[in-house]
Order: C-alpha cells, then structure tokens, then sequence
DNA sequence: CTGTTAGCGCTTTCAA
DNA sequence: TTGAAAGCGCTAACAG
C-alpha cells in the first residue's frame, strides 16, 4: 500500500452532495474555446459574432448553467440593476399596494428592489437610505418620507431620487404629491350635502404633513357650508384602527352630538367602525362615517366603507417610471391620477 | 485672446450641482497618508492598527463621507449580505406580517433583503429564484412555495434555503409547516362544541397544500363528532374575499341550510361576512363564522372574527433565523408556535 | 503593525 | 470578428 498522506484539513465529505459550482464566464470560455471578451459580446450583444461561435458559446453556457454574477458586473459597470423603496411601514396595507404598483413598473426591467423601513422616523429613514446608498442601488423610491427637502437634494447628488408627498423637480430629484387638502374638502362635503352640520374629525398624528392638509381641508369644508368649526369634535387619532377606536370613545366620554365621522384614513376608519358596533350604533343609520385612502379591504367592510380613493397602485407605477427615467437620463413625466370619492355604504342623508 | 479648443464634448454644466465624487476607500488610504490595506482593516477590524493611523483614517472617512462599495466587498469576499425572500403576493396582509417577522431577524446583521413574488404559480416561481441566484443572495426564504421538494434541494446547493409549508432538513435547507389539518379540526370542533351541525365549508384554491390539509380537518371534525359529510355544504373559494362572498352566494342560491360557516381563510371569511350582511343575515345571532389566520386586521372587523391564529410573525422571526444559521454553518434550531383558536365576535351557541 | 501584491468575475478599450 | 490586457473597489495572504 502507498502511503499517501491524508489532507490536513478534513472535509465533511457528507456535505458534498452534487453541489455544482457556481461556473463563471471564464469556464464558460474556455468550455466553448473561445475568450472571455467573446462570452461577454454575445451576452451583452455588444458586437458581432461569427455564428459558430456563438452556437458554441450558448452551448457551454446552457450546459454549465451559467448566469453572470450580478456583483461582479455591477461593479464593473457600475450598476447595481438594484433600486431602493424607503417605506415607513414594512407592514401595511397602505405601503402594499404602493409597491405593488413599483413591482409591476420593475417588471421586465431587469431591476429588483430592495425595501426598508423608516419606521415614521427621520432618523432611521436617513440611515436606511445611507445603507441604500452603500449598496450602490442606482436610485430610490421614497415612500411617505419624513426627510426635508435639502436633505433629500443632499442625497440626490449620489443617486436620483423620486417621491411622493412633496413637490420637487431637479436634474436628480422628482417629488410629487397628491392633494390631501382637496381629498378631506370632498368628503366633508360629501357629508354635507346628506345633511350633516356635526361632523366629528379624527385627526392622524400630529406633524404628519398628510394629516395636517387633511385637517386643512376639513376646515375649510366647514367655513364654506357656514358650519362653525368645533374644536372638540376634532379628536387625536394616530392612523391605526386602535387610535380610531379611542378617538370616537373620547368622543362619547365628553358627550360630543355627531351625525357624522371623518376619519383621516381607512385604518382610523375601521377602528372607529368597531367602536360603533361596541355601543350599538348602527352604520350609517345613525352615524355616517367616512374614511380616506381607499384600502383594499375597504369594499370588505360591514358596511363597505365610503372613503376618499388614493391612487396608490398608480402612485407606485409613476413613481417606478419616473426613476427608471432619472436614472437613464430621460425626461420625466409624472401625470398623476387624482384622488375621487368613493361612495359606498357607511353614509346617507340625515333624517 | 488665447484660443482654447472647446472639449468636443458638451457636458450640461448646469447638471452638476455640488455632485459629491463617491469617494472610495483608495481616496481614503491617499488622503490619511496610509496603504489601503489599513484602510480596510481598520474597516473590518481584520488586525490591530496603531492609534494615530486610525485616528487620521477615521478622520479622512469621516470628513469624505467615505463608505465602503458593497459591490466591490461582495465580489471579494463571495458575500453579497443580501438575502432573497420569495412571497406569492407582494400586496397581501398575510405575507406582511411574515416579512415584518423577517425584517426583525434581520435587524443589525447587515442584511438587507430584496422580495421577489412568485405570484402563486411555480413557473414564475422557478424564475425569480434563478435572479436571486444570479444576484448572489446568501440565502432565500420561501414563503408558500409551489415548488416540489426536489427543486428546492436543487437550488439549495447553491444557497441555502428555508421555506414555509413544508418539512424539509437537509445541510443546505430546512422546512417547517404548521399543522393546518388540526386548525381545522380546532375550528370546527368549536363550532360544534356551539352546537353547529350544519357547518359549511368555503376552500381555498384547488390543490393548494394548505386549503387541502384545511378540508381534511374539516371532515375529520365532522367525523369525530358524528356529523355526516355534506358536500354540497363544501363551496369553492380562492382565498381572497371576492371568492368568499361568491361561495356563500352559492350556499344561499341552491338552497343549502346551515348555521355556520368555517371559511380557509380570514381574507374569504370577510367576503363571506359582506355576503351575510348584503342578505340581512345576522352575525354571530343567525350564522357563527370562522376563519383561518388571524390576520391584523380582524380584530377589527364587525364583528371581529373568531379564527385560528397563525403565528406569521414568528415564522418570519424563526425562518430568518434558520437561514442566518445554515449561511453561518451554525446548528439551526426551530421551536415554531403552534396554531391557536382566537374566540372573538362572530361565533355562538346555536339556538 | 503595515505595505505590496494578487486577484474576486466581469466589461471594455486597444490592437490585430 | 476576436483576443490580450487593464481595471471596477475591495480584501487577504505574504512579506517585512
């Protein structure tokens, strides 16, 4: 027998399997006689290539199962094919259908995403974005954000940037938003026109700009149908079912009359709709109770809920457009849809 | 005057702003007077660095707002810090709450994550699993994979894998499932336990693993508590709420009796709800209702749903951690939660 | 403790 | 049309 002597280290032989090794494209060359620079021209169609070549190297390529490597071609040409989402809430319904809309912009691009949250924090959110920007992705979505404009500029000379809730326009930087101010005046009207004059507000949180155009535009409803404004019908909600819950129950404690709630967005909405059911006040029969957004689930209430309609799948899809197009240097154009009343069956006439 | 050629390109001046040149950790080592190799070991605390050098490396990272190319680290050291999850739906409150499981995993690992969705069907599925791949994730989470057992081994020697819905161990992947026969069997057992004996049933999607795992615990409740199977109490359903509304629609229309209806899923349970409601039948006082899930949401419903809980966010937690563990080589370890019985609103006695 | 050197896998001049 | 060679930004031996 020859003494040959074993591998210092042991391999946990067990652990083989068919493990097949990723190939790169040099295998791929040398596996079809051929140079790299060859591989490469026929995957990216940058030059021509003699016919038998080709056939060869698509050969080798089929049979090693052989894909390049994303990181070495991102770092050679200096794009990641990756974008970035900033949402503020990995898990909810709001963000859900926004990105559903990125995802179906991306589709076909060749470009993935990489999502995360700001968690309604400008802190968190700055940092998100450095980490982003650390990964090379070749632009940003910002969903909701938190940041001020400068900041967002700022960023915007590192890669091209798009979002919603605020207008901007630069070479880099395209913001747009839609017109909550507008969105909270229809519905109060809305109300009105039923014949409500005490129409409770649930507000969203404090600072949040959103919330805050939306209260705007609650007011302004009200000046305009010469109903006085009622500081204790406004009620502090935090756009969670729980914050709607509590709001109309602080409305009950203090003995507020009301006809009518708006709520500042569906969540809110729904909360206020349980703590309805809980006192046995029946929707919209005694109370109307409109919300804003228009979430999926909105057509599912007990009853279907009449809201203010974000355009939230399209906003994504804008969104994708938009920063697809900085980044290729095309110009932009952002048409955005507007927000509309959908009435369904949470209010009618007060008798 | 001196004339100067124009540079045959024209560069768009006003398009440079106050474009910060991403500075790399070469500019770093340059501007601290010190060798790459120091930048990046102070970088990675791969060796002991003398406090001065560090101390003026730190200053130039600082003061060039220096950070490392993710690309470039990746290609070198065959990690991308990137992990692939793969949903069915990129807009459904059941995979959010999973994902929010997942983004807590991840928390502080330096992983980021890009979500794929396979969009209920194994083709597509089969696809983006070969992007990630391409895209050199670390390791890919399945959630409700249509895939059969042998490509994800395929596949999870290249990366590892761990996927929901299915038991699964090898090196490179692990599988867990919850046990949807006896969450079934719970629901129906209470509704039987409420005296229900008429108890329809709306499914999910044919042949979906967990919707048929759900029927059979349906009739297996039935059998143990003496209740012959009906199938024409059994209604097709899609998990979604439109299919819900449209079996119970079904129900009323070929003239079925029942006192109870145990729905696949939360999501059909709403529209069954919507269904009931539109028929001015009463809930819990006419039907009890059940669903399957416990999604965030239906606490909030009107009332709110009785239903088997899902521990969704943990099995994000517990799958991130799994696959954390397999790309560490460390043991992995899953305690996953049982299913559980939530009593809440719309169930009661029979009378 | 620190610099030099050689790549990771791919693309892209530059010549031939 | 095709190959050789240089290099994207970083890390990891290997000397010193």
């Amino acid at each position: 027998m020859t003494a040959v002597p074993p591998p210092t280290r042991t391999l946990p032989l067990i652990d083989h399997d068919n493990a097949a090794p990723p190939s790169t494209l040099i295998d791929v060359a040398r596996h079809a006689g051929v140079s790299p620079s060859t591989v490469s021209r026929i995957l990216n169609g940058t030059a021509k290539v003699s016919e038998d070549k080709r056939t060869a190297v698509m050969a080798a390529i089929e049979k090693m199962h052989f894909a390049p490597n994303q990181m070495a071609q991102g770092l050679k040409k200096g794009r990641s094919m990756t974008i970035g989402i900033v949402v503020q809430d990995i898990s909810s319904p709001f963000f859900d259908e926004t990105l559903r809309g990125v995802d179906d912009g991306l589709k076909g691009t060749g470009y993935a995403s990489v999502i995360v949250s700001g968690h309604w924090n400008a802190v968190e959110e700055t940092e998100r974005i450095r980490l982003l920007l650390a990964r090379k992705v070749d632009g940003i979505i910002l969903l909701s954000g938190h940041l001020g404009d400068d900041t967002i500029l700022q960023f915007a000379n590192q890669r091209p940037i798009v979002s919603t809730g605020r207008e901007l326009r630069t070479k880099s930087a395209l913001g747009f938003k839609l017109d909550n101010e507008n969105g909270a005046f229809m519905a109060v009207r809305h109300l009105v026109e039923l014949g409500h004059r005490r129409i409770a507000f649930v507000t969203g949180p404090s600072h949040h700009r959103d919330a805050d155009e939306r209260l705007i535009g609650y007011k302004r409803a009200l000046a305009e149908s010469d109903i006085a404004y009622d500081d204790k019908l406004v009620v502090g909600g935090d756009f969670h079912e729980s914050g709607g819950l509590l709001a109309v129950n602080h409305l009950f404690e203090t003995n507020q009359q009301f006809t009518a709630v708006f709520a500042a967005n569906d969540l809110s909405a729904y909360g206020v709709r349980l703590c309805l059911y809980r006192k046995g006040i029946r929707v919209p029969d005694d109370i109307s109770l409109v919300g804003f957004d228009d979430l999926p689930g909105s057509s599912y209430t007990t009853p279907p809920l009449t809201t203010i309609r974000q355009p939230l799948y399209d906003m994504g899809r804008i969104a994708t457009n938009a920063l697809l197009a900085l980044i290729n240097g095309e110009p932009v154009m952002a048409q955005i849809p507007p927000l509309e009343l959908v009435v369904r069956e949470t209010t009618r006439r007060v008798r």
